[in-house]
DNA sequence: CTCTGTGAAGAAGTTCACAGCA
DNA sequence: TGCTGTGAACTTCTTCACAGAG
C-alpha cells in the first residue's frame, strides 16, 4: 500500500488518532487494536486500519498496534517532532483567547510574538506576551518563525496574509471568515466559527 | 431535482453562500451568476448550481440569481429566520472570547446566559453577561432556549452535555476536544482547534 | 447568445470481506 | 484464534457537458 496517494481525509484524521492514543497511553496500555481505538474515537475500525496502512505496516497481526511506536510514527508523518515558532496577528478577543490556549504547546508550537495595529493594544502584555506593532513585522524573517495564526477582521485578513508571507511565513491558521489567496508554497488552514454555526439550526427538529 | 437526498456537504456550504451573497448585496448588485459567486468563494460554478438545484429552481436562465431572493431562500432552508436563544457553558478564555463574538448575532443567535462551575467566576460579568452557577442550569427549560455552546475542558464536556440536554438543549456547538455522545434528537457540531492545527506542519515544505 | 438545471461520468472516500501472518 | 493489511465493492461528492429557458 506504500505507493498510493494519501487521501487528505486521512491526514485530517491523524491528529485525532494521536489524541486517541494519548488516552490509551494514559491508561498505561502498551497495545491497542483498531477496534478499541475505533470505539473510543467513534470511527470505523476498517478506516483506521486503512489509514495506517498508507504509511506501511504499523501493527502486528493478532496483536494490534504498539501505542508508543504508533504515536512516534504519526508524529513523524505530521512533522510534529520539530518544534515550531509561530506568531499571532490580531489581539482582539479571539486572539487573546488563543494566546492562552494550551493546545498549541501540545504539538510543539510556541507563540513567540503577537501583533496588532491598534495603538491602544500595542505595548500592552497579554499572558506575558508583549503586543507589537504590526508595522515592525518585517524584522522577524531571520528568527526561524514559519507559522502564523491570523485572528483579525475579514477586511484586513488578506493584507495581513500578504505581509506575513513576505516576511517568511509558510503556514497559516486562519480564523478570519474569508478566503485567503496565497502562493502555492504557503498552506492555509481555516477555522470558520460562523460557518459551522450557521448550519446548526438546519439539523434542529422543527418544534 | 426536488426528490433527491440533500448531501451534507451541500448544507455545509449554504452558510458560505450566504456570506458570498452578502458581499454582492453590499455592492448594491441585485443579480449574481453562479460564475461570479464561484469566483468570490473559490468554489466551482457547477457545484454552486448543483447545490441550489437540490432545493428547486432558484435562478433565471441567461440572467443568474436574484441576490435578495436567494438570501431569503437559503436562510429559510437553514432555518435561520427564527431567532434562537443560546447559552454558553464555560467562561474560560475561549468562552469569554465567544461571548464577544459578533458572528452569533449575524445568524440570529442570542446568548442569553453564561455558566461556569468556578466560584471565582460565578457572579462576575463579562460583556454585560452575568456568569451563573452551572448547578442552577436546570431552571432554564421553560425559556425556549434550544442551543448551547460548550467551551469547557474535555474531561467535563460529556457531563455538561448530559446536563444541558436534560434541561432541554437540542443543538450544541462544541469546542471541547472530545466526542460527545448524545441522543439522536440532539445535533452536535464540533470545532476542534487543536485537530486542525495538528495537520498544518504536514503541509509545510521541508526546508 | 447567456446562464441555469441536471443526468452521466469521474473522483474521492468508506466499508466489506477475507487472505494471511503472529 | 485474533487482528492486521488490502483489493474490491460500494457510497458519496464533484465535475463535465449540454439541453433548454429567457
Amino acid at each position: 500500500m506504500k505507493n498510493t496517494r494519501i487521501p487528505d481525509e486521512t491526514i485530517r484524521r491523524l491528529p485525532l488518532y494521536l489524541r486517541g492514543l494519548q488516552f490509551f497511553a494514559d491508561q498505561e496500555l502498551t497495545n491497542v487494536s483498531s477496534e478499541k481505538l475505533a470505539d473510543f474515537l467513534h470511527i470505523s475500525a476498517a478506516l483506521i486500519r486503512k489509514d495506517f496502512c498508507y504509511f506501511g505496516d504499523f501493527g502486528t497481526r493478532g496483536v494490534g498496534y504498539d501505542v508508543q511506536t504508533l504515536v512516534k510514527q504519526i508524529r513523524e508523518i505530521l512533522k510534529l517532532s520539530t518544534p515550531r515558532k509561530a506568531i499571532l496577528v490580531g489581539a482582539g478577543n479571539l486572539g487573546r483567547a488563543l494566546l492562552a490556549y494550551p493546545g498549541f504547546a501540545a504539538y510543539g508550537f510556541e507563540i513567540v510574538a503577537a501583533y496588532d495595529s491598534d495603538p491602544e493594544k500595542i505595548g500592552t502584555k497579554i499572558n506575558q506576551t508583549l503586543i507589537l506593532d504590526i508595522k515592525t513585522l518585517s524584522k522577524l524573517k531571520r528568527d526561524g518563525i514559519g507559522l502564523a495564526i491570523i485572528a483579525v477582521p475579514a477586511e484586513v485578513a488578506q493584507s495581513v496574509a500578504d505581509l506575513i508571507i513576505k516576511s517568511g511565513i509558510r503556514g497559516i491558521l486562519n480564523f478570519a471568515p474569508t478566503y485567503l489567496s496565497v502562493p502555492k508554497r504557503v498552506k492555509v488552514i481555516s477555522i470558520d466559527i460562523a460557518i459551522e454555526l450557521g448550519r446548526l439550526p438546519y439539523y434542529l427538529e422543527s418544534e
